[in-house]
DNA sequence: AAGATCATCAACCGCGTTGGC
DNA sequence: GGCCAACGCGGTTGATGATCT
């Protein structure tokens, strides 16, 4: 079929907005919301698509965007992010809270992607791109690569999935108080704008066999290598739901200050807490601290033994659980290999951002409150802990609730 | 000081998806 | 089930300011 245009081109203005078009659009949508896009430029008075007034909304005049440098605690969680799950750059935005899709995607294309290439690192598949450091004789390190795509994907779609989950049932638990929050008049909230979800099932719909799969062997790592999660907190077995192992996601009252549009009808925001960051940074370390410890990585000695981390971290043929998964929706019909401690890339953001020798023992200390600082931070030989340390982070970033991001 | 080049990011474009009819 | 409008996403462009020569 052919594609309507979004809007008609004739007689709409294009390019940056003016102040007094920002002032249009924001006073309408604070006093009505904003409702159907492509209707609200003529209600409010723009010579402006309705596309375009999303885009400006989104990007910019929504009063809940923090606007300014990225902390190093998002930049480690944009790299993290990127590495499994690729340009999804608002299914990123989603555990960024603040920070818009578009954002982070400028960010990534004239900052982190350019850091990485300079480093030898491909921006794509987060490897080096010295074909050596890639692949082995047996090419068992390609078929790990296409594996490590399949985890993505997955995870992508369990992610999904139980962000799905998770906003409906949120939906339900606090549909009194939305309720009475729809009854005011016009206002459409982040929540309700977004399409309201059908009745939910009594019963967690039935996970893919993969995702199973993929629980299981977070499960079986868990069992030989410590029933514990990070922070002490006891890794779940999956059973029969599709709670995450590393769903740890906690629920703050959301800050009075919270702007009008993101506070109406939303009553907390997911705090992520990073395992082995935590601490750390506390959001007031600024891009130029960054800098100088991504200088770091030009020096060739640093790159290499960058390399060599990422060499072994990327290794994760040691100790290899064989999967044999049936899929109903395969992909591929191999039997999933996947490391046992999922150990690929294990290092990499920390070598990215916490190669400072100085930096990094201090953070180790804040970080593990001064205490455990071998396991915490690895102090060199607990590999396993730095894997799951490292799972934990990701794996714990992708359960933090999708559902509470800004974004509609 | 002036032109060239680079870096940044707001905004646009087009495609895929979703949901209503 | 098909059609279509609307939305959302990701890639790309272009304007602007900063830096270099």
């Amino acid at each position: 079929m052919g594609r309507s245009p979004c809007c008609d081109k004739v007689g709409l203005k294009k390019g940056p907005w003016t102040p007094e078009e920002d002032q249009k659009l924001l006073a309408y949508i604070e006093e009505h919301g904003h409702g159907s896009w492509r209707a609200l430029p003529i209600k409010a008075g723009l010579q402006r698509c309705g596309k375009s007034c999303r885009l400006r909304w989104t990007n910019y005049l929504r009063p809940d965007i923090k606007r300014g440098k990225f902390t190093l605690q998002e930049e480690q969680t944009i790299i993290q992010l990127h590495a499994l799950l690729g340009n999804r750059w608002s299914a990123i935005a989603t555990h960024l809270p603040k920070r818009t899709d578009n954002e982070i995607k400028n960010y990534w294309n004239t900052h982190l992607k350019k850091r990485l290439t300079k480093m030898g690192i491909d921006p794509v598949t987060h490897k080096p791109k010295t074909d050596s450091l890639i692949s082995s004789p047996d090419g068992g390190q390609s078929k790990n690569a296409a594996n490590l795509s399949h985890m993505a994907q997955w995870e992508s779609a369990r992610l999904e999935a139980e962000a799905r989950l998770v906003r409906e049932s949120k939906l339900r638990s606090s549909s009194l108080i939305h309720q009475q929050q729809l009854n005011s008049p016009g206002f459409i909230t982040p929540a309700s704008a977004s399409a309201p979800p059908p009745p939910l099932p009594s019963l967690p719909p039935r996970s893919l066999d993969v995702l199973n799969a993929w629980h299981g062997m977070w499960s079986k790592s868990a069992e030989s290598g410590g029933a514990e999660g990070r922070n002490g907190v006891p890794v779940t077995g999956i059973g029969g739901d599709l709670e995450s192992p590393t769903s740890t996601v906690s629920y703050i009252e959301n800050a009075s200050g919270m702007a009008s549009a993101a506070s109406v009808g939303e009553s907390s925001i997911p705090i992520i807490d990073f395992v082995g960051n935590s601490g750390s940074c506390d959001g007031g370390t600024m891009k130029e601290e960054g800098e100088e410890n991504w200088k770091g990585f030009g020096n060739s000695t640093e790159s290499a033994e960058y390399k060599e981390g990422l060499e072994n971290s990327m290794s994760f043929t040691s100790g290899i659980h064989d999967i044999s998964i049936s899929m109903e929706n395969a992909w591929h019909t191999e039997p999933l290999r996947i490391g046992n401690n999922g150990q690929f890339m294990e290092g990499f953001t920390d070598l990215l951002l916490n190669n400072s020798s100085d930096r990094s023992s201090s953070d180790c200390s804040d970080r593990c409150g001064g205490g455990d600082s071998e396991n915490c931070c690895g102090g060199g030989s607990e590999d396993y802990e730095d894997n799951k340390n490292y799972w934990n982070t990701i794996l714990n970033l992708v359960n933090s609730s999708p559902s509470d991001s800004p974004m509609f």
